[in-house]
RNA sequence: GCGCGGUUGGUCUAGCUGGUUAGGACAGUGGCCUUCCAAGCCACUUGCCCGGGUUCGAAUCCCGGACCGCGCACCA
């Protein structure tokens, strides 16, 4: 394992996987002619029409079939967003180099093991350094004592310049996301102001990683599908009934804590029920999510939903669970169910001063009774001077939350921690009868958020299997009919006597009636097939002399043989009923064996 | 970012105690052959990560960089 090698992923099943996908256009390390770039992939040929495919998949399970929106908004937005989004801070890691080993590490984290400090991370950092100092806190590597080391900052977001000048920074986005909460008001008044309502979005992603690795799983660039779905916190509740049988591999922070290597297998019914998952909204997109992964080609059996423990946990999460593949030993991301609560919408109405909440109206108009306050500010400012609006608006508050302060003589509030008394005439205190249309909401969101590129990692790993036919080894992709790059690769039995531009007018018919199609003469047959075998080709299509007429069975003129790519069986089909069957079988609407 | 190891045609690799026309396998292209699963024959294309240095001479030794793997750190 510690040998080298030029190809990403360290063991066989990485390194296979790596050496295929290189060679037959899956995804290769980009910029490879100028040494690469680490943390960046292209993808080829093969695996763009993969994603493609998967994005696909991903729309019509979570967008269509769900009724919600899809947005695209930019890569590149301004400061502010990150400033509210508290991107600019936590994203931000305050770090000290040790003079003697060079070795980095997080000055936060530093201190915070050193003394009693517990948000370090909010310190400047020259206070960081005296404490540094103060404390005679030495390098955890070496012990080399880090006093008068500069602590400095290291931002994983890419930060730009929009426009000439350093006037206007802008970041390329970290997540999906911000995309979407920023336009929230927007997107409420095409939603008609009704929750629920979920906004999705497909697109780039971009972190400054220190240290990308292991391939696909950890990039700098990456491709992020995510929803949220906007909900009423008081009365809105998920459509459980519909995924209330599923069985979730459950892994719970309770079980990690006692080092339980293993996920418990139950319904999302039992796991709401138990409380196994807080959330209820939670528990139905992993219920959700679980019929697709399978459909797309995750190996279930090795696939769970890991819970984050409750130091790991985001700031903006209250629950949070990860679904997980199982690559090469390895558990890798590839879903964050997050129940963000208000955090997002509440942050972008504080920094931007507009509107992140949703006027609910009541089906009737009610009628409330509502203390309110009206101080006489000609009494207020000649006695409390500078502190007049500040006491009249701790007045106002405490109508609002306690109106019996006001039955004495009068009233006590407290203002920049000292007490101001002011005679209950002198606030205007009334309790007026209001009539009330509806009120304010903030939506909490829900976020199910797919890394693509990780899936499209995982996907191909466990679609590679290997067998053998005719005493030959044999590589295939075994990945679901609709996600494979080509759908169907068509043949000549040899490229002789007519044969090829049969075959010819074969493809061209299947590609007019829209499939992926693949045509290939070059070499013997099965050398094709073991092509197409290797890039996940779930059908082949061979035009033989029986199809001219001019073979050994005269009654199969007109039909080709289809053979399938798990299985190697093959059937005879007639050419104008093809494109139809093919088309069938690629949507799963028949399998093979329902082939004559 | 630190430490250790590594980087040879498209892919996998031999060579790496300095002097080879840098070898092989697979893949690919053209041709012959071939009536359904990587057959065979002929010909051909493609390579020493980048930049310095040492040396008469560097794939090979030294230095720096890029990239890859592993460990540590990091992963809101």
């Amino acid at each position: 394992m510690s040998e080298g090698n030029s190809t990403a992923g360290g063991n066989t099943e990485g390194r296979r996987l790596a050496e295929l996908a290189k060679r037959r256009g899956f995804f290769f390390q980009s910029s490879g002619a100028y040494g690469g770039v680490a943390g960046f992939y292209t993808y080829g040929p093969q695996g763009a029409t993969l994603k493609t495919n998967l994005e696909e998949a991903w729309r019509d399970r979570f967008v269509t079939r769900e009724g919600h929106m899809e947005i695209d908004a930019p890569d590149v937005m301004p400061e502010a967003v990150f400033e509210a989004s508290g991107h600019l801070d936590t994203f931000d890691d305050m770090i000290v180099e040790c003079p003697a080993c060079d070795a980095t590490h997080r000055a936060d984290h530093l201190i915070e093991d050193a003394t009693d400090i517990e948000e370090a991370e909010s310190m400047a950092n020259e206070a960081a350094m005296e404490v540094i100092a103060d404390h005679e806190v030495g390098c955890p590597s070496c012990g080399e004592p880090l006093a008068d080391e500069p602590v400095d900052n290291f931002n994983l977001m890419f930060g730009t310049n929009i426009g000439p000048g350093d006037a206007a920074p802008g970041y390329l986005r970290p997540e999906t996301a911000q995309g979407i909460f920023v336009e929230f008001p927007q997107l409420a008044e095409y939603a008609r102001n009704q929750l629920p309502f979920g906004v999705a979005q497909v697109g780039k992603a971009y972190r400054n990683e220190i240290s990308p690795r292991k391939s696909l799983v950890r990039v700098r660039e990456f491709t992020q599908a995510e929803l949220e779905h906007f909900v009423d916190p008081e009365t809105d509740e998920p459509p459980l009934e519909r995924v209330a049988d599923v069985e979730l591999p459950l892994y719970a922070a309770a079980a990690q804590q006692r080092e339980e290597g293993t996920a418990v297998e139950m319904t999302v019914q039992e796991a709401v029920n138990e409380g196994v998952i807080e959330s209820e909204w939670v528990a139905f997109y992993l219920g959700l999510a679980a019929g697709w992964y399978d459909r797309v080609g995750v190996d279930m059996d090795r696939f769970r939903y890991r819970q984050h423990l409750p130091g790991e946990l985001s700031h903006y999460a209250s629950d949070c669970w990860d679904a997980e593949s199982e690559v090469d030993g390895d558990w890798v991301e590839v879903t964050g169910f997050a129940y963000r609560g208000d955090y997002d919408l509440t942050n972008h109405a504080a920094h931007s001063g507009e509107d992140y909440d949703i006027f609910k109206q009541y089906d009737e108009p009610v009628t409330v009774e509502r203390p309110t306050v009206d101080p006489d500010m000609s009494e207020l400012g000649p006695t409390f001077g500078g502190e007049a609006e500040a006491v009249a608006e701790a007045l106002a508050d405490l109508a609002g939350r306690n109106p019996d302060a006001f039955e004495g003589n009068t009233v006590t509030v407290e203002v920049d921690g000292g007490e101001r008394t002011v005679p209950v005439e002198q606030t205007g205190f009334a309790v007026e009868e209001v009539t009330e249309a509806g009120e304010r909401v903030t939506p909490h969101v829900v976020e199910p958020s797919f890394g693509v590129g990780r899936l499209v990692y995982t996907v191909l790993a466990h679609a590679y299997e290997t067998d053998v036919v005719d005493g030959e080894e044999r590589t295939y992709l075994s990945l679901p009919s609709a996600l494979a790059p080509t759908t169907v690769g068509v043949f000549p039995l040899m490229d002789r006597d007519g044969l090829g531009d049969r075959a010819r007018e074969v493809a061209t018919q299947l590609r007019e009636a829209g499939l992926a199609v693949t045509y290939d003469d070059s070499g013997a047959i099965g050398r094709r097939y073991r092509r197409q075998d290797e890039v996940g080709t779930p059908f082949c299509v061979t035009v033989d002399y029986d199809t001219l007429g001019e073979g050994d069975s005269p009654d199969l003129a007109g039909t080709v043989t289809v053979r399938e790519r798990d299985t190697t069986s093959q059937r005879r089909v007639a050419v104008e009923e093809l494109s139809e069957t093919l088309q069938s079988l690629r949507r799963g609407d028949i399998g093979f064996g329902d082939l004559g």
